[in-house]
DNA sequence: ATACAACTTTGAGTTAACTCAAAGTCAAGA
DNA sequence: TCTTGACTTTGAGTTAACTCAAAGTTGTAT
């Protein structure tokens, strides 16, 4: 008996709806029903919501998921296309990354302007 | 003579389309018209674009962008407001590049054992 | 002067990722 | 047993941020 769909939406703070939205559209595997038809989480289960909600979380794409998850099933012979995807993926993390950091630094600039500005009633540049 | 939309365009790779739309929405304030009416981009409109185009890049929204450039031209008396807009969107962001680390550093073991797997054949773990 | 591309506005359409509604099924407590 | 609340499916609605279309105007090259 493993965990119902209300208990794995409490866990990971995710609605129902989007946990059976996400088994729908595939980017976790067809969850274990009770005899009544009811979803019923296997600790397997859990993990690939456990990483859907991780990846989901960054912005990767769920077409990329669902791409994932397809491959994942196919077998052994998707080594190198997954390897492939997810270092793809992975790229596109590394550049959000660089344009945050960027952002950030331009946040802070600012921000300590106002910080004087809000002191001296004044605002020096921008 | 500023910069025409086109050039504006060309110059931040952002559709002539999306820079009437963010002029439309209020997140860079009303652009200088030539006497036939058509966008004239001054040095001010152009950094207001070119803040526009980072800020979004990095995910902020446009509610948000709508907001502070409304509170600047209200005038010295919103600093205190601006700061903490900008304030508030920094954390935001900061929780974001949390979030990044974290799914990276996932990709990155996964990746490191998937270039194991297509090596050796077989998928240790995941 | 005329053709033609680039510009204008208003308003509708698109996309991703949910999110909700309707109508029906199932399980546990009074 | 009856009711209440969680569950099911299918399909439609929502939101943010564009993106495109239609119909008309302007500026430049011949």
């Amino acid at each position: 008996m493993g965990l119902s769909i209300k208990e794995v939406s409490k866990k990971f703070g995710i609605p129902s709806e989007t946990l059976r939205y996400y088994e729908r559209v595939g980017i976790i595997p067809p969850v274990n029903r009770t005899s009544g038809g009811i979803r019923d989480y296997s600790d397997e289960d859990i993990a690939w919501v456990e990483n859907a909600k991780c990846m989901r979380a960054a912005g990767l794409p769920i077409e990329a998921l669902i791409e994932y998850l397809k491959l994942f099933r196919e077998g052994d012979s998707t080594f190198q296309a997954r390897l492939d995807l997810l270092s793809e993926q992975r790229e596109i993390l590394l550049e959000r990354q660089n344009q945050l950091n960027e952002t950030i630094s331009r946040l802070n600039y600012k921000i300590s302007k106002y910080e004087s500005a809000v002191k001296t009633g004044k605002l020096i540049w921008d």
